[in-house]
DNA sequence: ATAACATATGAACGATTGTTCATGTGTTCA
DNA sequence: TGAACACATGAACAATCGTTCATATGTTAT
């Protein structure tokens, strides 16, 4: 049971909130950096861009596999595709991605 | 089929990762932040803290619903408990999480 | 000691997610 | 035009995850 004096506090801290809507899209952008997969995908594309088939090398996973998740990628905004010829280079949106690995990494360092 | 072109690049690449370990607990920590429950509970501490009853209470779930999602952000240390009688009061651990959410919210703002 | 309350936890369920296999689409080169 | 290649996508499956119900633990007050 909610006791009085805790109203207040209930209702001004959920005046202070985003509102509903930001907060689920903000959780569906960052369940994109919960898979070991994807962050290793984004890991690869720090350093170039890359083909399909290179990734899936270096994370070791299926072509196919790699395709899924970097569709995941591209429908939050998280990487962008050149077409050259038969392939398709993938690198990395913008540099929010970089400072939230940054942020991750400082955390689970301590 | 990888070309022989592509073979230098995925070595140097893979080179320059971090150890799949580490990726592997990135990943980890920021599943936690890939669920709308515990985004908004976190949310909701960034105000002040506060105790169990009001959390669900703000973010309209269970008690013990929001129980059991607090004890992940425990897992993770990203939430800290002080006990005061008979109520669990939960604070934010660092300030990492704050400009995790920061980053977040200026990509989806875009 | 017992009742009332606050929180934690285990089991069970449905829902979501990641991977794979098979196949489709689009491009190049002979 | 057709074979070979690079990539994308749909269906299916196992595994993981979030929620709920029921109950256990721990604290306070009578």
């Amino acid at each position: 049971m909610l006791h009085d004096q805790h109203r207040d506090i209930v209702e001004e801290t959920r005046s202070n909130m985003p509102d509903a809507d930001t907060l689920f899209e903000l959780a569906d952008f960052f369940k994109v950096f919960g898979d070991s997969t994807r962050i290793r995908i984004m890991c690869a594309l720090f350093e170039r861009e890359l083909n399909v088939c290179c990734i899936a090398d270096i994370v070791g996973m299926e072509q196919s596999t790699v395709s899924h998740q970097l569709r995941v990628l591209r429908q939050e905004n998280l990487v962008k595709v050149r077409r050259d010829g038969k392939q398709s280079y993938y690198s990395l949106e913008d540099d929010h991605i970089r400072k939230i690995f940054e942020m991750g990494l400082e955390h689970i360092l301590e």
